[in-house]
DNA sequence: CGTGAAGTTGAGTATGCTCAACGGTGGTGG
DNA sequence: CCACCACCGTTGAGCATACTCAACTTCACG
């Protein structure tokens, strides 16, 4: 249920990067060293068209718990996450919180076609984005159809995503939910090429809570009662070892 | 928490309507008399345009508790509300039902890029839709680029819609969710010119639940308070009015 | 009318929430 | 460098909202 704050989002010029650049070729062409290119939109496109994706592009570095924008502002830009994770939520006017969706390196945001958006987005641990204009991003999906078939391709895959959540939301139990989530962190750093057992939790227990619609309180005892039955082992803090993959599928899927 | 049943669909090849049907023009051009093309994918399209779509499309009218498809099956069309209610759901193994979502005239499905369907598709009340074969269809979008923009713009509505329903499922009392649930429908009314006060439940208590994420007896009660508080009244069974939009609305929110 | 399904209401229960205390950890300042 | 403090996470006790089970009413349809 935290509540919103405004820090500064810092933002790099197209191709200018902050002093402490290493590599000039990245600066020239971020894209190209770009080490989730094959998950983004932009895996549709050749390298050419990568420049004129660069050029309408902007890169950004957000300290945790900065926001991109909030619920109401003039939807402006789109993004597309690099590094680290960013929560999407709103919030009821008594300050209940839910969390819509958690963004992973390689996931998009700003698709809906409102002027405003609908939603917050907040960086849960320090992340690393693009931003596009998104005048100017729409401008260049006329001109890239296979860019904008992905698009489409990955709004339907958000959606599918949406209603595995739903059915978390309306009828599974605390302990099912909990077994979906890790999986679902499992799931996307395995596309990050982490081990799908290892799983790193940026986000707080209040985070989880109001992702899956509990109380961090519930979210401990489920994290307990997986602990006792020998499904999950904590590491260090962040760190977590799915041990029994299968039962946790089993437990998720209310078995 | 209604399990699937298995009826048939009633097809009608392209051009080719039953017997009954009373105007030629519709039967050679049904795109053109459609009550809801203004509200449907096809606004997008110029009437020789219209003509390529309903080469690659047929009718369908499905009786009331028919399926259009089921969860799991090989996912091979994509299909527009004409007239009637279409209720979206998933099954957990024990029979736990979710309702993802109603189609309304005008409401579009299947357009995930997954080779099966994510969910089953059923009937509510008798219903008319237009079916499109996929692979077909997807060829048409590339041919005609505003169509697709218009259906990029749908997946985005979709979606802001999916996380609405996320809040809803993740943090409303059951009375909220039902006020939040009327609205919804009159909304759906509206948009094909009926009054926002007088709304049709073409839907049972069982699948208000199953939307909702609570039982049948919750919906019931939560029902009675709403009725007791004078937000709604009863008219003829299936018809509500509305009483108090601004009051529902305020529930609705969580104020 | 009679019958069965759908909807409503009631009584008791359970899952998850609230409130509260406690332990660990990391950051800050003396 | 260590002590302190604040924050996060965990656990416990009691409670509330929504669920379960059951009876009863209403409605649609023969």
């Amino acid at each position: 249920m935290t509540n919103a704050r405004s820090n500064i989002l810092q933002l790099e010029e197209p191709g200018v990067l902050s002093e402490a650049v290493a590599q000039p070729t990245v600066m020239d062409s971020p894209c190209r060293a770009c080490p989730v290119r094959h998950l983004s939109i932009c895996a549709a496109l050749s390298a050419n068209e990568l420049k004129d994706l660069e050029s309408i592009m902007s890169t950004a570095e957000v300290p945790s718990k900065a926001s991109l924008f909030h619920e109401g502002d003039p939807a402006e830009y789109a993004y597309s996450v690099t590094t680290g994770v960013v929560k999407l939520y709103t919030l009821l006017p008594d300050g209940r919180c839910q969390i819509l969706g958690f963004l992973f390196p390689g996931d998009f945001v700003g698709l809906s076609a409102r002027s405003t958006y609908g939603f917050t987005a907040e960086a849960v641990s320090g992340a690393t984005l693009c931003r596009f204009q998104r005048s100017k991003f729409s401008a260049l999906l006329h001109r890239y159809p296979h860019l904008e078939d992905r698009l489409l391709a990955r709004a339907g895959d958000e959606l599918d995503a949406a209603r595995e959540q739903m059915l978390m939301l309306g009828r599974k139990t605390a302990k099912e939910r909990l077994a979906s989530f890790l999986l679902l962190v499992s799931e996307k750093g395995e596309r990050s090429g982490q081990s799908p057992q290892r799983v790193r939790l940026l986000m707080s227990r209040s985070d989880i809570a109001d992702f899956l619609g509990l109380t961090t309180e519930t979210v401990s005892r489920s994290f307990t009662q997986l602990r006792k039955s020998g499904h999950i082992a904590k590491q260090e803090s962040e760190r977590l070892d799915l041990l029994d993959l299968p039962g946790l599928r089993a437990i998720a899927q209310g078995f």
